[in-house]
RNA sequence: GCCCCUGUAGGCCAAUCGGCAGAGCCAGUGCACUCAAAAUGCAUACAGUGUGGGUUCGAGUCCCACCAGGGGCACCA
């Protein structure tokens, strides 16, 4: 603030020199005794503290509106941030008025990496941190006015809340998918089937031969949250797994840019995968916007196609791979397996066959060498290096295959652009339908059979579009002539008749990886006896967090990829070495060290604000089907919150992780409802211009003057008189391009600064700050202000007169824009109509009668409250407006008496007529076609034709 | 490389089913008020809708191609 050259200091400069201004002006210290005092009396009377099913009110159709809940981070809220924000606080207070009853809650994703740094730097207890950060967020949001329900605010990070999370991840411990019935169930279901004999084991042995090792490893196979050896970023330095995010396209940490090593190690897993199709299938179900539901499309990578087997002479085991084009199988010229592929050691034979192609060996003496050779060099290579680099490079392994649709013997090749993630990390290559075996066959001499025929003309490489089969025929079966589907359906058909293939789906989803080695996260509900995890029972819960000395993982060398992830609990010795009795009497444990990940949280705090105040359940049955239940009334309606709003970032991690939760959830049937977020809106960022001098350093934005363009291309903006170069982007501390919301509160007040940012734009639409502009909205407010009260006085000046109807027309056409616009979410054309309305009003002049100062002022209750709630008072109303009815249109005073038609003469306009309104459209004709200037235009000549749209326009065509 | 979104006045944005390009805000200009300035009020200029085609009586809106900006995915067999 000492640097501050901005209007703030005018401002009061101006204030202090000029006592002349009138003493019930609304300016920004107005508005701010005015905003203090309707956020204290909405919170002593409790104004939007929201009744659940059964308690009075709740007889009102119910509205569920929900923010993503913000992580609350040292720096504090930016003007960005709160932009949903404010836009669901509108349409909670439209809905209120409109009857609804709305739950608008707000709460915090507390647990993650910063307070724990912080931590680990300070010796301050992440809780502290967690704890102020989240004290000056509820007082950053309490000064926007926003209509949140306090008694319903949840932190992720609160011991009554993380019980919950515990308890939810425990159910999803003790549950298993069955794929018949297509829907979890729970795990001693399957204990009881394997008991009873109606499941087989695995190797056919009778549960009773198993040993109580082995069962317990059996049901542990399938769990819903399992322990897996998976390949995960691991680094020495830093101590900790990092998710892919994490590590840079150098293979380094972000942070502390330390080596980061791909590592099996055992973790944590969430079997999300079992959910693959239904989370697929159900995004046909819900409202949300094409982009998010294509990006989760995509994330799930659901693909159908077959599955081969082709046979090695010579080994015991054959080469099964995924194919999404079982119909080229007659053009699969050879084979690739991925470097990592266990049968690679399997097939490599002693010596080179006879006459191998130089490009082939890799200048290796045996197969042996050559693939070893090739594949620490694909070891090497992190994901990135692989990916980036297309130039396709591979081995042959001195083996072949043989195709099981011709009986052809094809080389099997080791190469990288083949990758053991996917499918069975093996693929068949069709060098004439697929450009990558294309680029690979060429490079090393490989034969090209096609088997679509791409037409006649085509000169590309690869043809990967439809067209009738050629060169596919055996002795038993022929593509030849047919489309690509219908050779799909006969080639599996044959295979599977065969037994050499099947049809098939693969997706590209994962399962989660569900552990991290950090101290500020969830504790697993789960210790550890000689067979494995086991759950503690719901009595048990919740398992806090112990105090530590060292919140910090236990850190290596940082090139020493043999070390073993050590988290910050596992040193909590007393905590983690415990005697329990889970049933089997007093025996001893030890607890599971790693934490939960950040999302875990936020996959059920939805549930959470239903009742937060549960101890018997995460949530009440009832609160849970009145909030969140399906609608009757609509066709396959899957229930959840009515609008979720909140920024793109999350469309697939967040919001696939909640939904896989809540569908666990419901299987379980604990909940009602099908998926947890029935709309979903992505609202627009504010983004702010940034400026850097000549070296490249920031600049104070504030401080950046805007001068003319210049003749040589410089943009003419400068700092302290030299010239610096403007950048768009986001807003943040190192940019030094910062506004904050208490700023605005300070310098315009917050209904101003409320209304500018509903006001610049739709809400989906991202836009630049420019503070200069905030005094629009702050003028709009001045003057209804003004049209409603005396400067001077302070008193009211409205007067009980009947409105003309000229004002009642402009009144009703606003109501009605403003009852379209609400909803929709329109905010900016809403704060238009009510602009509209207000200049109608100014330009008049006269007192303004009391029927239209209270519609005015009902109407720009959800963008403005605090002033309207003022103005409500002033009006003489006891009490809130939060409740009050909003405004209706009267059809009378939409319709007008005459309707003024344009007049085209092919296409352009050249007159007007003015017609009644109910004139039907012969009459409108003759009222054109009378006309001087069109008499005129038409010149004598008989028009072509005539079109008359009514209540638009008419057109004469000559 | 593939997919999605967005291009309207100096800036931010409006424009129901294809029907008069302008609701509103900022900045600009002029005037009033003032000794003056600020604040306030009043009045105003400014684009033919990224480019090129097409469909239509009529296109910002629909179709095709291209350009620019933003986002997502990216050897997924």
């Amino acid at each position: 603030m000492s640097t501050e050259t901005s209007t703030a200091a005018e401002t009061n400069g101006e204030r202090a020199a000029h006592s002349d201004r009138p003493a019930y002006r609304y300016d920004a210290e107005m508005a701010g005794r005015i905003e203090r005092k309707w956020q204290d009396f909405w919170e002593a009377e409790q104004t939007f503290r929201t009744p659940n099913p059964g308690e009075p009110g709740s007889e009102k159709p119910k509205y569920y509106l929900m923010d993503m809940f913000p992580y609350p981070s040292g720096s504090g809220l930016h003007v960005g941030h709160p932009l949903g924000f404010i836009g669901t606080d509108v349409l909670g207070r439209y809905l209120r008025m409109t009857g609804h009853n709305v739950l608008h809650p707000m709460g915090f994703d507390a647990f993650g990496l910063p307070a724990e740094q912080y931590a680990v730097q300070t010796g301050t207890h992440p809780r502290t941190t967690t704890e102020a950060n989240i004290a000056r967020y509820r007082e950053q949001l309490r000064q926007l006015g926003l209509g949140h329900d306090p008694s319903r605010s949840v932190s992720t990070t609160d011991i009554p809340f993380y019980r919950w999370t515990q308890w939810i991840f425990r159910e999803i411990f003790e549950a298993w998918y069955d794929t018949d019935a297509d829907r979890a169930r729970p795990i001693a279901e399957l204990r009881a089937e394997f008991e009873s004999g109606a499941r087989r084991t695995p190797d056919g042995r009778a549960w009773t031969e198993l040993a109580e090792g082995e069962r317990r490893a059996l049901i542990d196979s399938y769990r819903l949250a399992y322990i897996s050896e998976a390949p995960v970023n691991w680094c020495p330095g830093l101590g900790t797994v990092l998710a892919n995010e994490e590590v840079t396209p150098e293979g380094r940490s972000e942070r502390g840019n330390y080596p980061v090593f791909r590592r099996n190690l055992k973790q944590w897993m969430m079997r999300i995968t079992a959910y693959a199709d239904r989370l697929a299938d159900d995004l046909d179900r819900v409202e949300w916007p094409e982009s998010v539901k294509a990006m989760q499309r995509n994330w799930i990578g659901r693909s159908e196609g077959a599955s081969v087997r082709f046979a090695v002479p010579g080994a015991t085991d054959e080469i099964e791979v995924f194919t999404t084009r079982p119909d080229t199988l007659f053009g699969a010229t050879y084979m690739v397996l991925a470097p990592e592929h266990p049968l690679v050691e399997t097939i490599v034979p002693a010596a080179w066959p006879s006459g191998v192609d130089a490009r082939w060996t890799g200048a290796a003496a045996t197969p042996a060498e050559a693939v070893a050779a090739y594949r620490a060099e694909a070891a090497r290579k992190s994901e990135l290096d692989r990916q980036e680099n297309k130039d396709k490079t591979g081995v042959f392994t001195g083996a072949y295959a043989t195709n099981p649709v011709n009986g052809a013997s094809i080389p099997i090749f080791v190469a990288d652009y083949v990758l053991m993630g996917y499918g069975t990390g093996a693929i068949m290559a069709v060098p004439a339908q697929d450009q990558r075996d294309w680029d690979f066959a060429t490079a090393y001499g490989l034969p090209i059979v096609r088997t679509v025929d791409p037409g006649e003309g085509f000169d590309g490489e690869a043809f990967t579009g439809d067209g009738p089969a050629i060169n596919s025929a055996n002795d038993e079966v022929s593509l030849n002539g047919l489309g690509v589907d219908d050779a799909k359906r006969r080639i599996i058909d044959w295979l599977a008749a065969q037994g050499t293939g099947e049809g098939v789906v693969q997706y590209k989803l994962r399962d989660w990886l569900f552990s991290r080695q950090r101290y500020w996260g969830e504790p697993f509900p789960i210790v550890w006896d000689e067979h494995g995890p086991v759950s503690l029972p719901e009595d048990q819960l919740p398992v806090e967090l112990p105090d530590v000395d060292d919140y910090a993982p236990k850190t290596y060398d940082a090139d020493d990829a043999d070390t073993e992830p050590e988290p910050p609990l596992s040193r909590a010795s007393e905590w983690v070495n415990v005697e329990l009795d889970l049933g089997d009497g007093p025996k001893a444990y030890r607890r599971e060290t790693n934490t939960m990940p950040q999302w875990a949280g936020s996959c059920w705090y939805y549930l959470r604000y239903l009742d937060p105040e549960n101890s018997e359940r995460f949530v009440s049955e009832e609160a849970e089907r009145y909030w969140l239940g399906k609608d009757p009334a609509k066709a396959d309606d899957p229930g959840g919150v009515d609008l979720y709003v909140g920024g793109v970032e999350h469309a697939v991690l967040h919001l696939l992780y909640s939904r896989f939760w809540h569908k666990v959830l419901f299987d379980l049937g604990h909940v009602t409802s099908e998926e947890p977020f029935r709309r979903l809106f992505n609202q627009g960022y504010i983004q702010a211009f940034a400026y850097t001098d000549a070296r490249g350093m920031y600049v104070p934005a504030e401080e950046v003057v805007e001068g003319s363009p210049a003749a040589d291309g410089t943009t003419g903006f400068t700092w302290n008189g030299e010239p610096v170069t403007q950048e768009y982007g986001k807003m943040g501390k190192s940019l030094k391009n910062v506004v904050t919301p208490d700023e605005m509160c300070a310098r315009y007040g917050a209904d101003t600064f409320r209304l500018y940012e509903m006001y610049t734009g739709p809400m989906e639409a991202s836009r630049p700050w420019s503070t200069r502009d905030v005094v629009g909205p702050q003028r709009f407010l001045q003057r209804v202000w003004r049209n409603l009260v005396d400067e001077n006085t302070g008193e009211t000046t409205v007067v009980d007169d009947e409105p003309g109807d000229d004002v009642r027309r402009a009144l009703h056409k606003a109501v009605a824009g403003v009852r379209a616009d609400f909803p929709a979410l329109h905010y900016n054309t809403a704060a238009a109509k009510l602009i509209e309305l207000n200049n109608v009003l100014t330009k008049r002049g006269t007192r303004v009668e009391r029927e239209i100062a209270e519609s005015l002022v009902l109407m720009m209750a959800p963008l403005a409250p605090h002033i309207a709630e003022e103005l409500w008072q002033r009006l003489g109303h006891d009490g809130s407006l939060a409740y009050a009815s909003f405004p209706v249109a009267d059809e009378r005073y939409l319709v007008a008496d005459t309707v003024e038609y344009p007049i085209q003469v092919n296409g352009k306009v050249r007159s007007r007529v003015s017609v009644p309104a109910e004139a039907g459209q012969d009459e409108i004709r003759t009222a054109a076609l009378g006309d001087e200037k069109i008499v005129a235009a038409l010149d004598g000549a008989e028009p072509k034709k005539v079109i008359v749209v009514p209540g638009r326009l008419v057109n004469v065509v000559r």
